[in-house]
This record gives C-alpha cells, structure tokens and sequence, in this order.
DNA sequence: AAAATTGTTTCAATATGTGAAACGCTGTTT
DNA sequence: AAACAGCGTTTCACATATTGAAACAATTTT
C-alpha cells in the first residue's frame, strides 16, 4: 500500500471492509467473527455494523447474523458508470444464450481485470454460472484475453509489467512472452479461446464489442464444460457471437 | 429523528448521506454544490469523497464530477435479500411483456412502501420506466395496493395509523376508510387497478405473487398510458398476467 | 451448575475528524 | 491586462468523536 492513505476517513474505510467481508461464499457474519476476520475491535465492529445497519446497509438475518442489506442493492442499481451498456446487452446476450446453449457473459476491462456486467445463463443443468459485478484475471480468460489483445502497445507492456500470470490449471500461460504472442493470435483471428486455463473442464470463446469509434469497449463469451464444448462447434459459435455482438454494435449507437 | 442516532458513526453516516444524494435525477456532484446539498462543511465533503473515491464508492467523471463508483456495483449484486426473488422473475416478466406489450414491473412491500425488485419493459416507445431497487408509495400504486390488501388485520392497521395519504393526482385515494374498503374488494377481487392515482395519463393493473404456504410475497403489474389501456383489455391482461404469476410461482417452489 | 459462547454497554484516554482561512488553478468579467 | 469569481484542495490548531479493555447480560455448550 502507498501512502494514499493520508487524510482518508478511517471509520468509513473500516465500514467498507467490513462491506467487503460479504461475499458470494461467505453471506452472514457475527460482530466476532468478522472482528476476528477484518482485525478490528469487536467494540469497534459492533458500533460499525450498528451504523451500517441503521443505514439499510446490511441488516439482521433470521438467525441474527448480519447479512448485506438492500440500501446496497438500491445504490447499486443508481451507478451510472457502464450502465447503459449492461442495460442494452440483456437481450442480445439472452438471445445467443437460447442459440448457444451455454452460458454468455459479457464484460470489461477494469483496474487490469475482467468485471462482469451481464450475463444470460444456459438453460442446461450443467453450466457455468458467474456473480454478475465480479472480477476475474484477465490473463486465463477469454474474455480478459480479447479485452488484452486490443490493448495499445503502451497500455498491454504496462499490463504485462505488473501482472503476475499465477498457473490456474496445467494449461494456464505462465510466461510473459507466450502471452505476448497468444494476444497478437487473437487480434488476428478476432477472438480467443480458454481451452481450461483457468479452472479444469472450463472452456471459453469470446470475441470483443465494437464502438462506433472503432475501439473495443467489451467482450462477449460462451462458456460451458468441455465434455460438450467440441472443436467442430467452435465455428458454429464463432457465427453466432458475431450475430450477437453486431447486434449489441447496433444498440450501441443510439447512445453516442 | 428519535435517540437512535446515539453511538452511531457520524462518519458512515455522513458517508452514506453523500452517497444518497446520487439519484437518477442528479447523478454527478462537485465537492461544493454536494456539500450545499447534505449540508456539511465542504473540507468534511471533499474529505469524505476522497475516501470514498479511494474505495471506489465513487469515482471522478469525465468533467471531475464526481458520480457512483462500481463498488457500488459490486455490493449491489451481492445482496441475497430477495435475490432469489429477483433471479427467478426476469423470465416470466419478459414473456410477459412480451404478450401485453407493456411495462411489467416486480415489486415486494418494504418499509410500507413498493421496493422494484425486476422489470420488463415495453418494446414500444411510449413506456412506463421505473428504476429498479426504487420505492415507491403504496397508497396510490397497484403493486402497492395489492401488496397491502394481503397484509394481516394489525399490519394493515398499524399501516393506515402511519401513512399519509397525499394526493399525487386527483384520482389518489385520499381518505383512509375509503382505502381500506379499496383493499377489501381487492383482496376479494385478487387484482387491483390504478387509474391515475399515481401519475395522470398512467394507469396500471396488478395481481399478487403467492408462495407454496399461500402467503403473498411480491406482486407484478403492468402499466401503460392510458390511451392505450382500455377496459375491455383488462380481462386479456389479467389473464396474461395470471399464467406469469403461476410461472413464477412454479419456480419460488424450487426455493423453499 | 459451571463454563464458554454470544451481542452489548461503560468510560477514560487520545487519536481522529473538524472547519475557517489560505492556496493554486481555471475561466469569466471588467 | 488586471481583477474577480468560481472551483478543488491543503493547512493547522482545536475539540469532538472514536477507541478498546473490561464488565455485563443473555444464550448455548459442557
């Protein structure tokens, strides 16, 4: 951490840690446990979480744990920021969703990471299934690798200067250069695949979304496990993404 | 305000007032105007902001304004309360305006008001537009009527001895026995009907959303202008609008 | 019945947030 | 060209709001 902490106000940092505690895995939380987990006082805990939940910011459960409350789902719907853009995706993704089969996403590239803004989830039982507003590497998704791909020169050496390419699976690229090089494919080639870089089983074709201006805002995938993701379909897919991504370009438009 | 504000953060308090002042209507603050607004000292303002900026609560826009940043984002998904609810109603809302061709909405009563869990919209241009995660009164909606036709005995009481019935047309139903007899042929008829109560030229139908135990748990509408919303549609919609509910009604069982 | 949890309150100490005033910057008005 | 008015931001002495060990009440476990 850099000295950007100066003259931040404390109580709201450690309010939001504690937010942040609250995750898809870990959704309830007592005053001592998460004092134990965030390192704070439990007195300090007990009066933070008090006020969050005065607030409407989280809130007691049936079992008296305190769980996320809806303040955050009413803010959360009020940020602006790429908003337009998940709004005018659902019904393209929804669409090669139904095509498909499989589950789509549709992100972007933030802080060097992946966010996801919209999903259509496949109508089969076994598929993949993402929190929407969470991030994931960029460098073993498809996904991140089309946002990657399209990077400038400057903006991609200073991405591969920071990250570190941690192996998820055998297949995950761990060398620098190799990315460097699988990146350049996929700007070719307009779109990329995960063949299990990042979880075993787990395969991944995405292609990027165009603006107006010709610049890549966001990318599309379809993920599914790999006993149905055959190679004779990869075209198949590719077409309809394109379909699907063009129709997303048309949306775009109206909002330039 | 009563005493609860005692042992209460100020700090998260002030925090989560600035990040209140973010509407729909006014999404971008600068420091000062902010300050003018919630009424702090415009050094505590700028302070608070910067925090919140480093947390990515907020985050400066094009022009250095400051809007919602995507942690927002992220916490929003993350809240379970009617989650469920909210993941299992998109479908069914959507073959429902998809057969009436107007807005439908998905609501639960919170705090005595209407808080929008879903929607779907209209294709058409003229459209009802609410934002999700909003409230909204419950007097003078059809959602709102219908979630309190359902209410218990002393709930419903509790509720008229609170409310204040103000008029947001000519049509609002201002008198509380007047509401209460409204409810009863709701309940008795299982839908309930806005005819510019809210908003004039706007009128709107809604039935409630029932759970395996037989309790009322959210309500759908639909609404339109009314030049479009005839009376002889009422029965189409109704019945549209019952084969919606038992669908989602099917699904809220996979949850118990 | 004792022990070990839990959430919650108390109170003195001090660390933390406060706000008037000043700063540097940008754009507009004189 | 100079004065002005707006903005976000910094400074610093002061005082208030936050802190945490310890004690408390209420459950649950031993």
């Amino acid at each position: 951490m850099n000295d950007d902490t100066k003259d931040l106000n404390m109580s709201v940092i450690k309010a939001f840690s504690l937010l942040e505690a609250f995750t898809g895995e870990q959704q309830k939380w007592g005053v001592r446990e998460l004092a134990k987990k965030v390192g704070y006082n439990k007195t300090t805990t007990f009066r933070l979480l008090r006020t969050l939940e005065s607030l409407g910011a989280v809130q007691k459960g049936a079992d008296d744990k305190y769980i996320l409350g809806l303040k955050l789902f009413e803010l959360g719907n009020l940020v602006s920021i790429h908003k337009s853009l998940r709004q005018m995706s659902r019904v393209p993704l929804e669409h090669i969703a139904k095509e498909i089969t499989e589950t789509i996403h549709f992100g972007v590239l933030k802080n060097n990471q992946v966010l996801y803004l919209n999903k259509a989830e496949s109508p089969l039982g076994l598929k993949v299934s993402t929190q929407i507003g969470s991030y994931q590497d960029a460098y073993c998704s498809a996904i991140g690798k089309v946002l990657l791909a399209y990077l400038n020169d400057s903006e991609l050496t200073s991405y591969l200067e920071e990250v570190a390419l941690i192996p998820q699976t055998e297949n995950t690229i761990t060398k620098k250069a190799e990315l460097r090089t699988e990146l350049n494919k996929i700007k070719k080639q307009r779109y990329a695949l995960d063949m299990e870089e990042l979880e075993l089983g787990l395969i991944c074709i995405a292609i990027p979304v165009f603006n107006q201006q010709g610049d890549v805002v966001a990318a599309i995938s379809a993920s599914g496990p790999s006993s149905r993701f055959k190679a004779e379909k990869v075209n198949d897919y590719l077409d309809i993404l394109f379909r699907g991504s063009a129709q997303l370009e048309e949306k775009l438009k109206d909002f330039n």
